[in-house]
DNA sequence: TACGTTAGGGTAACCGGTTACCTCGTAGAG
DNA sequence: CTCTACGAGGTAACCGGTTACCCTAACGTA
């Protein structure tokens, strides 16, 4: 029998040292110190010394919940998005985690999989109470749902147009974009465009504006969409994509191009075409929106919408630590920004030379 | 001039509501209160309803600051990876984030870039200590730092082996991954084989456990591995592996397969072998390591190694809301749990059939 | 009838920062 | 040399749940 050290030797106490305990040290006040610790003005160099060198004597730190209490506030929002995994909110998180942590606010990624009811929740759970505030993707609400954006917390809502209501939100050019892709499409001499994924029609989301902005630039040179060649796929991912895809090949339909209603579901087609050996661009032309990495190495590389996702983040968390500055909760009616979207062509639609082959 | 209305109509009121108020209009104590919302089982089923009934009628929701400062445990965990938009660490994320609300945490995301000083910060910053835990998958830690990892409080690593001390940590086959994925490309008859990505010699991360397995299986079957045709790239990304491969091959190495230290630089590499024309696996087999969601659906689908994503995430929640609840710290020594890699054979290195041709 | 036991619920101290308000000391003005 | 003003820092109330400790009522048993 080996003997058990009691108390391990451990670098930090394991009582929790406060503010009272540096005080006594320091010979100061807990005002003092919490002057020190918060960058107080008006401390003597000498007080200052002597409550840092206590500070770091006892292994003081900070209790966080004890100063949100407090204050009221907790310097953290909330990110809630579809699922992390889909990489176009894998980099928007990225870029709002990054931008928030420059604000000085850390973020907590709440995961909705898109669907209603988990996305109402969210608005009101008691999760989101631990946060100062709330920068929403929404996909599965609807807008009879708008009233329960009235909320009386900051809120900055992203991606969405239809939803607005009266609640602060960064918009992207969902229909714009589309119709730019589509209008590429068709000046490529593409005639017969395929659409691959679909929404719910009570929804309020990108699927419906984006389909809009294709229909429009299909109706502005006199074509009109043949139901047939959308590929219903109402999750967008890269499987959902391949499925959808491979219905309206299975179909029958004729098709010399893809509109994916994002990129992944482009790419999950693109690899369907690929199985059937139909070449892109040479037979089939795709192209998709969201402008994720993925996207600039496939091959053929992928003709898509960039949204102004970096902008959109920054936007967002901007708007939002300026809500919880001024104490504005989501009511208080809103603004909307909207950041333009950008055409990418690449490969998969010719690239931009216009030459109908991919690159050998 | 039209009126101002002075109170906006607001669902919840803009005074937030204490347990006090509650129990004031239920005519009970806040200890009942307390009892009703934390499902203590003896309140009279009267007590409860009309404690529930003035909840609703206040609006009342619980200050979580509160709670966490009197509880001393915030009910979030702090999760910090190198980059979110990297497919691997997104993936990863959003398992942990998902694992963890089942067990009733919160996951805090923390980006360090994959760079030493800041991952060190994480391990120390007063952000972090607003959690109860942290799962940490550092990247640019060197084995001088173990110390800096005997924290006082619950710690469980991620993904590496070699920093381990005497850390709580969930490792992957590296080795043996990547052993398997070199052994399948040498049973292929390939010999001329490319490593794409490299490492830090200080550092202890994946990379010099995956390049040391490819080196082993390569010396049992009496091959000896050419630097020039090790593509360097330290940060692992599509456009470094690109690069990685595109320098590789300007050397004028002679290549019939190409390693990926993970999926994201084969495929990166991936994409520079289409560029130059050379087929896959035809000329050149590709395989990587990670088995991100995109290796299955690029053209060639990508051959990789699944190192247990999944099981990684679920085994690192639960280990450390095990250590939460026990109140254990990272200093009190640490349990080494493996996850076996599994191969995956798909099209870029012939697919399962054996055939040296990607399927047209 | 007396007494022990337990369920239900009240009271108040406590968690650890923040800050309104107050005091003291000193430098500059008159 | 006194008065004012301001800078430095102390005191204690407060933020809103939690919970140790206590009391009461009701039931069962001898």
């Amino acid at each position: 029998m080996r003997p058990v050290p009691i108390e391990t030797s451990r670098r930090w106490p394991a009582v929790p040292v406060t503010m009272r305990d540096v005080a006594r040290r320091a010979g100061v006040s807990v005002k003092t110190v919490s002057n020190v610790v918060n960058e107080f003005p008006h401390v003597t160099p000498a007080t200052r010394a002597r409550v840092l060198a206590a500070i770091s004597e006892l292994g003081y730190r900070m209790n966080f919940s004890a100063r949100s209490l407090s204050l009221g506030r907790t310097g953290m929002i909330t990110l809630a998005v579809p699922e992390l995994r889909l990489p176009y909110f894998a980099e928007l998180s990225d870029e709002v985690i990054a931008v928030a942590a420059e604000r000085g606010y850390t973020v907590l990624v709440e995961q909705t999989g898109g669907v209603r009811e988990r996305e109402l929740e969210v608005l009101t759970s008691d999760r989101r109470r631990m946060t100062d505030g709330l920068i929403f993707s929404p996909l599965g609400l609807r807008p009879a749902d708008a009233r329960s954006l009235e909320v009386d917390y900051p809120l900055v809502l992203l991606g969405e147009r239809a939803l607005h209501g009266s609640v602060h939100h960064v918009a992207m050019g969902n229909v714009e974009g589309a119709r730019a892709a589509a209008e590429h499409l068709l000046e490529r001499g593409r005639r017969r465009i395929a659409v691959v994924g679909s929404y719910d029609e009570r929804g309020a989301g990108a699927g419906s504006l984006r389909t809009r902005g294709f229909t429009e630039a299909l109706a502005d040179s006199g074509i009109e969409h043949d139901p047939r060649r959308t590929g219903e796929a109402l999750e967008w991912t890269r499987t959902t994509g391949a499925q959808a895809m491979r219905r309206v090949l299975e179909r029958g339909a004729d098709v010399d191009a893809v509109f994916g209603l994002n990129d992944v579901l482009a790419l999950g087609a693109m690899r369907v075409l690929f199985e059937r050996g139909l070449r892109v661009p040479g037979d089939v032309a795709v192209a998709g929106f969201d402008d994720i990495e993925d996207g600039r190495f496939s091959c053929p590389s992928l003709t898509t919408v960039q949204p102004g996702r970096a902008q959109i983040a920054r936007t967002a968390v901007w708007l939002l630590v300026d809500l919880i500055a001024r104490g504005e909760p989501a009511g208080a009616g809103g603004r909307e920004l909207v950041v333009a979207p950008e055409l990418i062509v690449r490969e998969s639609t010719g690239g931009p030379d216009g030459s109908g082959d991919a690159p050998k």
